[in-house]
DNA sequence: TTCTTTGTTCCGGA
DNA sequence: GTCCGGAACAAAGA
């Protein structure tokens, strides 16, 4: 499940091996993606040379000479590195599973630089559109997202300010990416058990010290989770016998009837669907 | 067969 | 017009 700290290692790999490449081929092998790939997908890619990678919310934009790349990974999409040269392959971020499986393989794009990107992707929700000389902020998918979590513009005016005559669940307004973009289900129950919140709670009733820890909470997950996955780039062989769970890294998320992992809480981890997404929130510590 | 997973969009009601 | 919650959608694995 990538969230914004993959797609932010993802984004940081492609720089790294894409950026100032040439597009040389693109082979698909499954166009039924999120959204079916056009026939001309192809060919306006080819001889496309990479000029910037950047990253908005969970989108990656890849910018082109005349036209951009928007990518969105969905619930399982990754890429692949094929390096020509000696046949090593590379995962471009720490969070897939071990076996990726060649049958998910739908797209190849050859480089002029011996590296093959692939993309994999078991659900096929993620999806890539092509757009022709477009300014981001045209881009439908780009221009309804709010602040960046980790951008100073996410702060406690803004919050307070939007908070305004809405009556809204603590967790559904986090999970609302015109308030905040690229906050996932994952992240958004951690950010809400260590600042000590019910994920039901209305945001008009969170006093200044909660909302506070909220912001704060948010971008030091995101920092530290980035940061975890900061040596973007491994072989696979020498990851295999690491013990790569992500699970781990998790205080609440998945671990329903366990026991709060608060030093001091004697809480337990409840389940409860919000917005229809599940949450996982302690009961005796999140109030 | 049914349920779960995700982000996004759409729709009805307030 | 705006806000909100719920449902639908995509695919596949358990």
């Amino acid at each position: 499940m990538p969230e914004l700290p993959e797609v932010e290692i993802v984004k940081r790999s492609l720089n790294k091996i894409a950026n100032k490449a040439k597009i040389i081929s693109v082979k698909i092998r499954n166009r039924n993606l999120r959204y079916k790939l056009p026939n001309n997908f192809s060919n306006k890619l080819l001889n496309e040379k990479i000029t910037k990678i950047i990253r908005r919310s969970k989108y990656i934009i890849i910018y082109l000479k005349k036209r951009i790349l928007l990518v969105h990974l969905g619930m399982t999409g990754k890429f692949i590195v094929i390096n020509k040269k000696n046949n090593k392959i590379f995962r471009t971020s720490f969070y897939y599973e071990l076996n990726i499986l060649p049958q998910h393989n739908h797209i190849y794009f050859r480089l002029n630089n011996n590296f093959t990107l692939i993309y994999n992707d078991v659900r096929r929700f993620g999806f890539f559109k092509i757009y022709e000389n477009q300014a981001l902020k045209n881009i439908l998918f780009l221009k309804k997202l709010g602040p960046e979590p980790l951008s100073k513009n996410f702060n406690e005016v803004y919050f307070k300010k939007f908070i305004k005559k809405r009556k809204k669940g603590i967790k559904n307004l986090l999970m609302d990416q015109k308030f905040v973009s690229g906050l996932g289900n994952i992240y958004v129950n951690e950010v809400l058990h260590m600042a000590k919140i019910h994920p039901l709670r209305d945001c008009y009733n969170l006093n200044h010290l909660e909302i506070k820890k909220i912001i704060l909470n948010v971008k030091l997950i995101l920092k530290s989770s980035i940061s975890k996955g900061g040596s973007t780039i491994k072989d696979f062989k020498n990851i295999a016998g690491k013990s790569g769970d992500f699970q781990q890294f998790f205080r609440v998320y998945g671990r329903e009837n366990k026991n709060c992992s608060r030093i001091s809480c004697k809480g337990k981890i409840k389940n409860l669907t919000i917005g229809n997404r599940s949450s996982y929130y302690c009961n005796n510590c999140q109030i």
